[in-house]
DNA sequence: TTATTATGTAAAGTTTGTTTTACAAATATA
DNA sequence: TATATTTGTAAAACAAACTTTACATAATAA
């Protein structure tokens, strides 16, 4: 699954460990869905996307 | 979490195996979901979403 | 250049999502 | 009523998400 966070990171310019904050997860977590390295969880992409003020499908791309 | 995939699944005529079936995971993982015992991957989200035309915001509630 | 900040990554451990097996209770059908 | 189907639930095991610690590299600022 393809995600725009890094983008959407800058727009905000906000560094990995600020979103982490933000999102109530280590900052790890966030370099690793960035990478992706796993998928997040539902909840945290509901915080993700409420941070970002867009759909969660609009921020994930199924594959 | 909550979620409406219990009415959605009855609109659709749709056992809970059946729709395990259709969404690749076994029947417990259905029943565990609609009972609130647990919130679904993100791409287990995103592939009931797809099966029930419905964003994913739509279907689960955040809180 | 030196120091600071930001990012990438890795290993070990915890938590949460999911499977399998199994059985009991509720609901529908004969 | 009796039988089959559907749903609820539970335990053990496994997989994926996430944390903590730690270190190395890249980029920025002094």
């Amino acid at each position: 699954m393809k995600n725009k966070i890094k983008v959407l990171r800058a727009e905000y310019e906000l560094t990995q460990e600020q979103l982490a904050e933000k999102v109530d997860v280590s900052r790890q977590t966030i370099n690793a869905i960035e990478k992706g390295k796993f998928d997040p969880s539902l909840p945290l992409a509901f915080k993700i996307s409420k941070l970002f003020k867009m759909s969660i499908e609009d921020i994930f791309q199924n594959e």
